[in-house]
DNA sequence: GGCGGATGCTGCACTCTGCAGTATCTACCC
DNA sequence: GGGTAGATACTGCAGAGTGCAGCATCCGCC
């Protein structure tokens, strides 16, 4: 059976202790929501195919009526991680739907593209908040796996700084643009030193 | 018919000039891979859903026995992308294998995670050398759609410092990792200072 | 005893991907 | 003229992943 990149992360958090499928949504919710996120739908399926597979087992339990299935590691299950991590890895995907939104903003007003970019601003507000407090519960050993903190530290690093870059993107944009007659903004000198910049950023220069 | 990011992305195309889906598929590889990537197979499909919407006209032509089918926008298409353009829009979305290898490099060894940053690292590279020759080409003038440079100035800059932070990134942790004596990493008071770079970048302080 | 919120799922329609396969046309070389 | 590499122009299919709605149960609290 083939895996996917959903497969290892389940697999990962299950390489942690045994949890309910429940507890694992909530754990993707809270941890890898930022760097891979996954619809919750999709854990329950992917669990179930884990079992399949023999890589986890499942045990179900009820709480009176209520079922429930705990998912513990296999021994397949660890060696299919290590083997995970030894092989090539996959570049990082952006999927952005403001920079497609900007990429044809000629089409709409400049007021329709400064909003989606303070909407977008707002965003990573909220999302470096949300890092910032998950940061301070950790300082303060108040945080699960606190002896996980020099690879969480590894990974909130690069997801702090990435928020940081789009709300200062997107503030930046929303001047510029404020600064068009139209969204087409067809004079295009003032924007000739970014041009340059660009290609002085050049690796191979 | 509810229309996904995906419709708006080709029919951006599609206002811009009529194209065969083949043109299409290639003008989104080339100028939407960074933004908003999107398989080629999908696009063909996409692009007859415009055409049953009534978003798009399509007409078939042939090159001998070799038959394509040119899409060109109607009036009912450009107002939809009018009325997108005036939506709310929706959080840029990463999906980073290589932060999930970070976040469980435990399991494996540090030769392994430090492998996939340096690989990590050159694909960042390779994407801004692409860039940076799509921004020597519009400099000289060499592109289509030169009218459109301010809005193709706007994404870029977002996209090339997005590769210039993974590259950044990669390289800082690949030399972290390189410290630690197993992939573990207890001892974590050597990232103190990151924790507390995190906290203090809080945007509510 | 009632109610809100947490727990613990499932069904379904739809989006999207990756790969393989098919066929044709054009440019160029010998 | 014949061969072939590469570009053009798609389609089929299995499976990954999403979003929403729905269903039933349990727990704490008033």
């Amino acid at each position: 059976m083939q895996l996917s990149p959903t497969s290892y992360a389940l697999l990962g958090l299950l390489s942690l202790r045994s949890w309910t499928t429940y507890e694992l949504a909530q754990q993707a919710e809270r941890s890898l929501r930022y760097l891979y996120p996954r619809a919750e739908r999709h854990l329950y399926a992917e669990a179930k195919r884990l079992a399949a597979a023999g890589l986890a087992d499942s045990e179900v339990q009820y709480t009176g009526k209520r079922r429930s299935t705990t998912y513990t590691i296999t021994s397949e299950g660890r060696e299919a991680v290590r083997e995970w991590l030894a092989s090539p890895t996959a570049p990082p995907v952006l999927e952005a739907e403001v920079l497609l939104r900007s990429f044809f903003a000629e089409q709409g007003s400049t007021a329709d593209l400064i909003a989606a970019l303070e909407a977008t601003a707002e965003h990573a507000r909220a999302a470096r908040r949300d890092l910032a407090a998950f940061a301070r519960a950790r300082l303060e050993a108040d945080a699960p796996f606190l002896e996980r903190t020099s690879v969480v530290v590894l990974t909130m690093r690069f997801v702090v700084d990435f928020h940081r870059q789009i709300e200062d993107w997107a503030t930046w944009a929303a001047a510029e643009v404020a600064t068009w007659e139209h969204a087409d903004g067809r004079d295009w000198t003032a924007q000739r030193d970014v041009i340059e910049s660009i290609i002085a950023s050049d690796p191979d220069r």
